[in-house]
DNA sequence: TCAGACATGTAATAAGTTACATGATTAG
DNA sequence: CTAATCATGTAACTTATTACATGTCTGA
């Protein structure tokens, strides 16, 4: 499942251009899987090298040619077949927890802010999400109104997780930070747990 | 944030090997930041090259020399000013939700398949981090715990959900695989929300 | 006897991100 | 007048993944 498949799951509702597909993955996959111009571009280029859409420009004045590309028979059965056989991974890479693991090294109030800063992105994601929901009707697809639930179930968890700890997290903080007055306690601790 | 500073950030902990590191990633940072061999030998050799460790090499029979790394001062520094003036990224890349958005398209048996196999992999998850957050103590870094429950917490969430929702979704993949037969209903739908 | 822990690394490859390059029209 | 929308793409760069390469010891 790569933004070349994905382009192609796009282009199996509808036909479109690159730019189109962009505002789509800025609405709906945004949250879970972020492309820009620089990966559907190059996709679609693909896509149509491989037979799997056609192509046909739209001549525009003052703006580049509008290039449409529908599906093609070939390019349907590509996609049923990655939908039947790809095992789907789900990647998380979170520089955010990553930082948190080090929290006691650092600064009460950067941590306070960084904290912060998580909460906003999560509450803005939310908003985001919901919106895209209300615009669902009956005739939305299930998996998108599934999707969108899921990304805005689980931002809230976070947020609430967030919310619930977030005090307890800053006072271990600053009780480290006033232990160890500014400088590192080198703990000589080994990492890992060799015995 | 990279795998380079996350190397940094555990030889400031105490120092270890390159395996050691890996043992660290494989158990604490596993959920939300997985690195192998392939990243963490040459963080560490880069490292060394820019005076933020050092290495004393421990001969050894049968196995390659153990390479014992040790933070500098002036990695320390570094650290720590990695620490204050990285802004955070939180990067999610969902092929599962990928697919799910087009549930519809799927046999509803695969379908099922495919929620049951990504439950089972978040209760793994669960029990995992679970595992980890009962071997910690009061000495334990307040950011280590933070992280561990965040991880659980959310992950506990997404499962909810998808337990909650299975069975809708399902119904819905079951009632749009008869609608249409098998054949794609080519809905002529243009992506997007163009008026 | 066989899997798994111990221990190092390299090289090829894949994949996506960022910055660059261009420019008209339109709504606020 | 200024920001956003429309519309295309390329090229360099970064980053991590996968597979390769080697070999011993220990516990089940």
């Amino acid at each position: 499942m790569d933004v070349k498949t994905l382009c192609l799951g796009l282009l199996s509702i509808g036909e479109a251009c690159g730019y189109d597909l962009k505002k789509e993955f800025e609405s709906t996959f945004k949250h879970f899987y972020p492309a820009g111009y620089g990966s559907i571009y190059p996709a679609l280029a693909d896509l149509a090298e491989n037979g799997f859409v056609r192509c046909r420009e739209i001549p525009q004045e003052g703006k580049p040619d509008r290039k449409i590309y529908r599906i093609t028979d070939a390019g349907r059965r590509h996609f049923r077949n990655a939908l039947c056989n790809t095992s789907p991974q789900h990647k998380l890479r979170s520089e955010f927890l990553a930082m948190l693991y080090f929290a006691d090294r650092m600064e009460p109030e950067h941590l306070s802010v960084l904290l912060d800063e998580r909460l906003e992105e999560l509450r803005a994601a939310i908003v985001d999400i919901d919106r895209i929901e209300q615009r669902t009707d009956a005739n939305t697809a299930a998996g998108a109104r599934f999707v969108a639930g899921f990304g805005a179930f689980v931002a809230r968890a976070a947020a609430d997780y967030i919310e619930t700890n977030r005090e307890a997290l800053l006072e271990q903080a600053r009780e480290s930070s006033t232990g160890a007055a500014g400088k590192q306690t080198d703990r000589t601790v080994t990492v890992g747990t060799r015995a």
